[in-house]
DNA sequence: TCTAAATTCGAACAAATGTTTGAATCATGG
DNA sequence: CCATGATTCAAACATTTGTTCGAATTTAGA
């Protein structure tokens, strides 16, 4: 492709990560889009077909960074004493915390597509978050009985992600009065010993 | 007020807390509000001002009706041995998994509000949130040592609630596939007793 | 340099949105 | 029964929405 058009397709998408994560999907308009973006009106149905195009775009680029900064690698958890592995899955879910601006659109992104998920990612989901949660049921699963049922394995994966997925979500509400939480490396390496000891004690106790 | 104006504004009312769950603040149109209520679309502006007016009132009938379903009472929570009041603040975050329809919708528009927080709720929450989450960061305070820090028994706290939200936010994607829970009472009970149990071990073991 | 394709641009389109209007209908108290 | 206010209704309003169009401009290869 050429250059220049490859700049405005970029500055489009930056734009649009930006304000989807902000306004949502449906408050986001594409004349707000192209204007942030410094485009004309008529380059988002030329370069991505439709708003619907653009979109499921922003969801690719949003995944791609989100997985690529916080992906966890199953084979190299495994090596780990499970002690070790449990701490490392909690650090990289509560890692977006400490993200710059672009993840915490990413991971706002994701939030929007919580409440009202699109048929687009909806499919996504359902070939992308079994395997996911498969390996944090395998690894919650080292810590509890050998006879412990699938569900039970999975809704104990769900209860660790669910610790923290609140505070990485409600982030920004957190940073506010009334709450005034500092969030910095020193916050959140301490909420990490937090929430992993708790868990680590309440399912070292379970076992 | 007369019997029949009451009547067409309930029916509105019923229809937007419907339609406003399912599809958001901007996704609900008043045309759709009025279809589903039987009204006329002029309606709206009349009973209540505007789609803004109809708004708060939703607002106010959710967290009523949230509220009023799913509020403790510290007191008497204070009463109790800390193992059965964590117990039963556990239960009573949970309940909304079982509730009715009407319940249901009144936690995804909260799920709405929180990824987009409206002026009007934003107020309401820094009212409101405070002390909800001062009484359950007391109530967690009971289990932790007696110089732990407000912010960490706030984090505490939250981190107790988010135990129970990630399954009450998402309950309608763990019921479909690939999750496939079936979430009836004994479910509920199961799943009380597990996030109960790890957590008052975790709380337990820290302190 | 010249040509053909790629890209940008402003304008217009149809559809959907929240709101307002004024007449019609209803309920209610004298 | 009648008259006054409350309520409903269909229609139209002004904006905003996503999309399309054709001409203008820019880019890249011969």
């Amino acid at each position: 492709m050429t250059r220049p058009s490859d700049y405005t397709r970029q500055n489009i998408v930056k734009a649009a990560v930006a304000l989807f994560a902000e306004r949502g999907y449906e408050g986001a308009s594409i004349r707000a889009i192209v204007s942030k973006a410094g485009a004309n009106q008529a380059a988002i149905n030329y370069h991505f077909k439709s708003k619907d195009g653009l979109y499921l775009e922003v969801l690719k680029v949003a995944f791609e960074g989100y997985t690529r900064f916080n992906g966890f690698d199953p084979e190299q958890l495994k090596d780990l004493p499970r002690e070790e592995a449990l701490r490392s899955f909690v650090q990289q879910q509560l890692r977006p915390l400490l993200a710059r601006d672009d993840m915490s659109r990413y991971v706002r992104i994701f939030a929007w597509e919580n409440v009202h998920p699109s048929k687009v990612l909806r499919k996504f989901i359902t070939t992308n978050a079994t395997p996911y949660l498969a390996r944090a049921a395998e690894l919650v699963r080292r810590f509890l009985p050998p006879d412990t049922s699938d569900t039970d394995a999975a809704c104990a994966a769900i209860w660790l992600m669910g610790q923290c997925s609140i505070f990485v979500r409600n982030r920004d509400q957190f940073v506010q009065p009334p709450f005034n939480l500092k969030i910095d490396e020193s916050f959140v390496e301490q909420l990490t010993d937090l929430v992993c000891g708790l868990a680590l004690k309440g399912l070292a106790r379970a076992a």
